[in-house]
DNA sequence: CGGGCGTGCTTGACACTGTCAAGGCGCTCG
DNA sequence: CGAGCGCCTTGACAGTGTCAAGCACGCCCG
């Protein structure tokens, strides 16, 4: 390649292949200017910096999270229940299969304050899930919020999914089926 | 201090102590060692390298964690459903009191295989879990085990409680009463 | 048409990290 | 008394993020 159209985008994507090939740990400004074929402190001048670089890469992560929730919604109907269980299958599928991408969002204490782009990001993959949950009847006897039910149970579920502890030594596939008995003790509103 | 009686026990103390001061991005070889007062290599001798430190925390940070939840479940009586809800509380609070080391747990890829030591803390944590879960009945229509689907979501929920998303500007306490509601759904066998 | 000048990137340096090899000190045991 | 070994130090190296300085190209304006 002779020139580099858009060497911030080139950045990006750079960034998003390390973080699928080797993990978050690997995700360096260096690697990066290196596999855009650029110098080492390239990146500083598109970035604020390596936490502006993770933000940036964080921004796309949410969007391609949303659409994941997204796309398992469209082929799920018109059945409130069955549109929350793909849209939580589309959760837990996206952590299985970007876990680099899904530690980024989740714990690596992204400055989400700072940037409007990534928190708008965010919200967004949010409000997929907390349409999934309008349908529903807050949980128990108070007045506790479906969808922070319905997000700390998936949550739980794809964190702990990835940190590989759950009980069985696994057959590889550690069941996804249990989400319709996870969801299944809500009820319509 | 005119001499270290134990190096090991010390690097510890002084890894624990910067967790809490200074989070877990700063859990380092270095700083660890000049905490000790000790040189920079030091650490090197006692453990292997910084994913062995990691570990050595770690490892103590399971006990606490379970000493926080034995120590809330020894005010709750006898009852069942209030000593479960108590194993959680003392879940919650330890993720909210102790960030730094609830992040080394759970998120900072753990090598629990390679360290018995680790893995058995670990296993006696979880085990207060599902000693709590063990008088109720699986949740849902199928047969999901009752703790998978408890730790879920008091994991999903310390998790995102520490990553600071949860709907509310926040009053600083995000209300930890929804415990007794997240745990109503549940039925003695 | 030409000169200033600013954006975008490079180069080079610095402090910091983990890791390793080599060495030294002191204790214990033969 | 001397040899050996455990524990720690010293020094070096590659890698990291970050910053200052500088180069080079293209644009604008006279």
């Amino acid at each position: 390649m002779t020139q580099t159209p858009d060497l911030r985008a080139a950045l990006i994507d750079a960034g998003l292949a390390i973080l699928e090939e080797r993990g978050l740990a690997a995700l360096t400004l260096r690697a990066c200017a290196a596999r855009a074929g650029v110098s080492h402190a390239a990146p500083a001048h598109h970035f604020a910096g390596l936490p502006g670089l993770r933000a940036a890469i964080a921004a796309i992560g949410f969007r391609r999270f949303a659409a994941e929730m997204l796309a398992e919604r469209a082929r799920a109907g018109e059945e409130p229940r069955a549109r929350l269980v793909a849209i939580c299958r589309g959760y837990l599928t996206f952590a299985e299969r970007h876990p680099g991408l899904f530690h980024l969002i989740f714990n690596s204490s992204l400055p989400m304050a700072d940037d409007p782009e990534l928190s708008e990001a965010g919200d967004a993959a949010f409000e997929v899930l907390r349409e999934g949950c309008a349908p529903f009847a807050p949980v128990g006897d108070t007045a506790m919020s479906t969808e922070a039910f319905v997000w700390s149970l998936i949550h739980g579920r794809a964190t702990l999914g990835l940190a590989c502890r759950f009980g069985e030594p696994e057959p590889h596939r550690p069941e996804p089926p249990d989400l319709a008995a996870m969801l299944g003790i809500l009820t319509l509103r």
